[in-house]
DNA sequence: CGCGCTCCGTGACATAGTCACATACGGCGG
DNA sequence: CCGCCGTATGTGACTATGTCACGGAGCGCG
């Protein structure tokens, strides 16, 4: 049974598994597709599966009362919904929600499955805590960059997380406000004054970098 | 070997621990006690341990750059530092720094010991795994409330916190500032404004509670 | 071309954070 | 009891951010 054995290979850290559970664990996942903008879990949809994304990304993020809303962070190929896990063994209800941003691959193993690995591997708990760790500490600066830092600087930081090194941002005001935190005025002025600056050349939609250096100047200042 | 037994009813998750697991926790955990003030964790302070508190209280904070803080949990007797843990198991740096904020007594287990607990017990894995999913969905509500709430009502919500149902909270205004992650200044007109309502009344290093029900009204607006 | 839907810009105001400094309280040595 | 000193608190002025209520601009489509 080795024609779906190859997705092991999107994830280093699961490499180094014997073999009899790398068996185990193609029998006991099935892959699945979701299409974009599918609701993976939500407010009381506990999730049932842990899941290992092999392709696309996925968006999870927080929607307060008022409907302004928070990314908290993404999953992307190669890596784990580890936080969701967690409540998943914890059976605590989820109050974030996790969105597939583009259509996703993803392999699904069932709970007690995980259950059986995390008990049989070291190393798949190595997987999994190192995963957890990981999202924790980035959730900590989130904590701190909210609390304590300015929009601008955070602004700009965003802008080049998302450009991926490329020279423009395809997101509404409206996203980049969500991605925030904010309201979308706030981004709207403060585009504004980026680009009076000659920072970056906005249109309809999307943002254009004319230039990178201050951008990244102002992020990590 | 019983006599040093009796810590395990402190944590109603461990007692349904088979008895051959009990004796092994038993004889790899050590009890430690600290004194108030001393620091647990923190950046660059790798934990050696799982802990697990028998008495006291242990507060979790960040402190950023500009010396401004914020408190993310505490961890009371009856609770484990499991957020700690995972950072410990996946050996990632620790922002956050943890101050036993009274004089302290834990059971200490070591990485080994808790890595083979992991693998022999399901009860233990669930009781790990719960204390996680509360810590995060925590930490969840910790981002929406520093986003999108607004100062006062936390004000109110974290003065009943402390109280822990008494008439008053000793606490400077600089601690509670640290509490919410906001500026002494801040807080100092908040209190007045509370007093002027009738609400409280404030002395020297400590708060008393004179309303509580509109306190109570305010936090939960 | 005109309609309708998003997206964006902006003024006026409310809330929160920053900075600089004044004042008040309480312990302690004289 | 007095004066000193360290800590805690109060306050004004200003900046930064969030809220509300609009208006207008871009774009697809009949």
């Amino acid at each position: 049974m080795t024609p779906s054995s190859g997705w092991i290979d999107h994830f280093p850290g699961l490499r180094r598994l014997p073999g009899d559970l790398l068996t185990t664990l193609e029998n006991q996942s099935t892959i699945i597709s979701l299409p974009e903008g599918s609701r993976i879990y939500g407010p009381g949809q506990s999730p049932e599966a842990y899941l290992l994304l092999l392709e696309g990304t996925v968006r999870v993020q927080q929607v307060s009362e008022s409907g302004r809303e928070i990314v908290l962070y993404r999953v992307t190929d190669g890596e784990s919904c580890a936080l969701t896990t967690a409540c998943l063994m914890g059976y605590e209800d989820y109050l974030a929600e996790a969105i597939a941003e583009t259509d996703v691959k993803a392999v699904a193993i069932a709970r007690a499955a995980f259950d059986d690995l995390i008990a049989r591997s070291p190393e798949f708990r190595r997987f999994v805590f190192t995963a957890f760790s990981t999202r924790v500490t980035n959730l900590f600066r989130i904590i701190d960059e909210v609390a304590f830092s300015r929009m601008d600087i955070r602004l700009a930081a965003k802008l080049m997380e998302l450009s991926h090194g490329g020279d423009t941002v395809a997101a509404t005001q409206q996203q980049l406000a969500s991605e925030l935190g904010t309201a979308r005025e706030v981004i709207s002025r403060m585009v504004s004054e980026f680009q009076r600056r000659g920072w970056v050349s906005p249109t309809r939609g999307s943002i254009a970098i004319t230039d990178r250096p201050a951008l990244e100047r102002l992020a990590s200042s």
